[in-house]
RNA sequence: CGGGGUGUAGCCCAGUUGGUAGGGUGCGACAUUUGGGAUGUCGAGGCCGCGAGUUCGAGUCUCGCCACUCCGACCA
């Protein structure tokens, strides 16, 4: 059939290739255009509304937690930037200088921020006095710059969106507290909202943020079974703390070392939304973050009667709360399904004149494309309960496909082995602790650690490189 | 940063031994259509990625650069 060939001559199938098939979806689904600069991408209206809805519930969380936004310069003092010596060693190499105003050549070049946690910390040493101060809950939406070499739309791009918060506590109880707590804001945004499921633990000390004490992270894994680190969270102790001065006289009028976390999620989460939920018809979004929650699509829209009917039935669903929208161009009902189905919209309603003198219509999933035929006085009902079907369809097909890419090894040979004959995925295996079996088993297998868990399980007593006995179960994978 | 591939209309691509650019799709108008990417007619749309060079003449040959893309090393 002449729609069948079109629907596979537009976007490559993902077990063609997965990686065209990804830039195909970002440029067909509309969410980004490349710009002159490389890796730098020109979020799309369809894309950049998937953020703000992002942004709106996550900005909601931050607030009810007690944080407050701020806005912090773009620039960087090279002295600045260079107050922490990890920190600069680990950022170094992928910063963009600003060198010049006008024609002038600066006294001191600036860095155009990668993260801010040294001028968040050039501004509490002077607003943080007394234990009173404290905590400093602040967080920022921006934009940050890291110059990767390879650049992806979403995944690795040369400046992202982000959101950073950085907070200052009394106690080091308290800033491992808040550290987690927002891990944990992040692992239940991602399985509630994204329906992405999560995996929460701690970065090895090599693979740890640069100058963080502990780093955590949440991975998930793509449909090709590659992991992608969806969010991070550190404790910083008071290393920053006292490279910068930031000093408060306790209650006993003793002056202390305030104790720092500092955690992000970046635009990347869209490229995990894509790569976790999407099929060869294109994106598929989680309800909770989709522009359009609900398209309606009408069937011979000229026929008397009908777009009435159509619009009385997209103001009901609007009036429910929906994000909804009614597709009354003269394109073809065809040409509609399949727009919409690349855009990933989560529920499709037809109705034409057969249903509305059946007073029905027909309703569509997007993850799952299972079609049901709904009595238009229960729309609304319905709808309550699909989308909620949805969310928790779409979790369990990723994290079936999740379990099914998860391997337990003993062995280097049975990391090899596994992958081999199952493809990519996750591998749990013991580990002793030390970097260098790490590093050998990345060498030999091909995966790298990934996390900790917290969720732990024995696999084996011993170390799956050395044989030592083991300090953890880790998570070994492919990493976007 | 190494290795490969690709840059021609918005998109996909053709373009012969070098002779001044074409198809499909999309776009605009009109008509007929509309339950899985409709059809016809007319029309608009090009510094052939950028810059040098060879040549009477370059989309085509040479060199340089840039971008995109894939595979590795680094990263949210």
């Amino acid at each position: 059939m002449k729609n069948d060939k079109k629907l596979v001559s537009e976007i490559t199938s993902m077990d063609v290739d997965f990686a065209k098939w990804y830039t195909d979806i970002c440029k067909k689904a509309d969410l980004v255009d490349y710009s002159s600069v490389k890796g730098c991408m020109i979020i799309r209206p369809y894309g950049y509304a998937i953020w703000e809805n992002i942004q709106k519930i996550l900005d909601t969380r931050f607030k009810e937690l007690g944080h407050e936004n701020v806005y912090m310069p773009m620039f960087i003092p090279e002295s600045l930037l260079q107050k922490e010596k990890d920190h600069v060693e680990g950022f170094a190499p992928e910063v963009a200088w600003v060198t010049h105003g006008g024609n002038e050549e600066l006294p001191e070049r600036l860095c155009v921020r990668p993260t801010s946690e040294t001028l968040f910390c050039e501004h509490y040493a002077n607003i943080i006095r007394s234990w009173r101060d404290l905590p400093k809950l602040y967080n920022q939406w921006c934009s940050v710059v890291r110059w990767e070499k390879t650049t992806r739309p979403f995944l690795r791009s040369r400046e992202f969106l982000w959101q950073e918060g950085h907070t200052m506590h009394a106690t080091v109880e308290e800033a491992r507290e808040e550290t987690v707590r927002m891990l944990n804001v992040y692992a239940d945004f991602h399985e509630n909202d994204l329906a992405i499921p999560v995996i929460k633990g701690a970065k090895t000390p090599s693979d740890k943020f640069a100058g963080a004490e502990d780093t955590y992270c949440i991975e998930a894994m793509m449909h090709d079974g590659k992991a992608l680190q969806a969010g991070t969270s550190h404790f910083f102790g008071d290393g920053f703390a006292r490279a910068f001065g930031i000093q408060f006289a306790d209650q006993n009028n003793q002056l202390q070392y305030p104790q720092q976390t500092s955690w992000g999620v970046t635009t990347r989460m869209i490229g995990g939304i894509i790569m976790t939920h999407g099929d060869d018809n294109g994106l598929v979004l989680p309800p909770a973050v989709a522009p359009i929650q609900v398209v309606i699509v009408p069937a011979a829209m000229h026929k008397e009667g009908v777009l009435e009917a159509n619009r009385a039935l997209l103001d009901r669903i609007k009036a429910a709360g929906y994000r909804v929208k009614l597709d009354d161009s003269e394109n073809s009902p065809g040409w509609k399904f399949a727009e919409y189905e690349m855009k990933g919209v989560p529920v499709r309603i037809e109705l034409g004149p057969r249903d509305i003198e059946a007073g029905q219509c027909v309703l569509v999933t997007r993850y799952n494309m299972e079609k049901t035929v709904v009595k238009l006085d229960e729309v609304e009902e319905v709808l309550a309960a699909k989308m909620t079907e949805i969310r928790d369809g779409m979790y369990q097909k990723a994290l079936e496909n999740r379990e099914r890419r998860t391997y337990d090894c003993t062995t280097l040979d049975e990391i090899k082995t596994a992958l081999a004959e199952k493809g990519d995925g996750l591998v749990r295996a013991m580990w002793c602790g030390d970097e260098e079996c790490e590093d050998r088993v990345k060498e030999v297998t091909g995966v790298g650690s990934r996390c900790i868990p917290f969720e732990q399980k024995h696999i084996a007593d011993t170390c799956v490189c050395c044989g030592k006995t083991a300090k953890a179960m880790v998570y070994w994978g492919i990493a976007y």
